[in-house]
DNA sequence: TTAATTCCTCAAGTTAACTTTAGATCAAGC
DNA sequence: GCTTGATCTAAAGTTAACTTGAGGAATTAA
């Protein structure tokens, strides 16, 4: 009875492929166990990971950020509560800085008349984007950095 | 002196590579007018398109996704700061639904005790789950669907 | 026990979002 | 006018995140 899900019900329960579950094996987001002939059995507490794994993906995370993050899950035993609390609570933490950028973008417009922009010196926009591009060349995000 | 932006200076002041903004235009999500000499030439405006653009992917919308955001904006005259407050603020109501969701994932983990999980019956998370799997094949989301 | 279902591996294919390359043209400063 | 740097197009290449397909073995239900 306890000897582990199979991976179709995994994907069942979370509605990931089959073949996407065994990816994410591949890069190190899950770790089951093989039975006597072979096959992959999961821990219920996977379907927890993978769920974690399905939402970080909705804002944007990478595979590689999400490993990173789950990677700070105890090792040796199943995580807590108390670990899965901690770390969706730095999760959403994130995210809520990244709606704050957000929403400062959005407030910053008042500051223009209309468009185009008229008054550019007064833009805190334009402003932010100049300060950008002082940080030198590549890339830069108008959030701060990304996560991890 | 109002002969528009070379893609350059758009480049430089969004911390793009030329090379995606001409990706961008391609998809639709900016529209430059030539010069004489069939250069591309951008608004003051374009910059906000493409801050916007950048925003929105790190929050994990695809450009088709955005390009509809976009294109709600007015087609004929230059948008202002209405037409773009309206679209962030929008943009940032759907955010927080996420984050709802995800702040709802972190709370219901304190209804399992440990992990495992031991008491499935009482445990939210795993209804939740059972409760997606009802709805039929097929990838479900457990944040509710994705926008647009 | 047999049939249906599920699972296995490995390699190749797919899609989104770009970048790179090549060869040519345009624009700006001296 | 000339040179340097920016820009042009078109096609091919790249990376992440998967899916698909082939051929075969394990599990489960009857």
């Amino acid at each position: 009875m306890n000897d582990g899900l199979p991976i179709g019900v995994l994907a069942r329960r979370t509605g990931l492929a089959v073949s996407a579950i065994r990816y994410y094996e591949d890069q190190g987001l899950v770790r089951p166990w093989r039975n006597a002939g072979g096959q992959r059995r999961f821990s219920r507490s996977d379907l927890r990971r993978l769920s974690f794994v399905m939402i970080a993906q909705q804002f944007g995370f990478t595979l590689p950020q999400i490993k990173a993050e789950l990677d700070k899950l105890p090792g040796g035993r199943t995580p807590t509560k108390a670990d899965w609390a901690r770390i969706s609570h730095s999760f959403s933490k994130a995210l809520d800085e990244k709606i704050t950028a957000l929403v400062r973008l959005r407030d910053n417009l008042d500051g223009c008349i209309g468009c185009g922009c008229l008054s550019l010196r007064s833009c805190k926009l334009y402003n932010a984007e100049d300060r950008a591009r002082e940080k030198g060349p590549g890339p830069r995000y108008l959030l701060g950095d990304r996560p991890e």
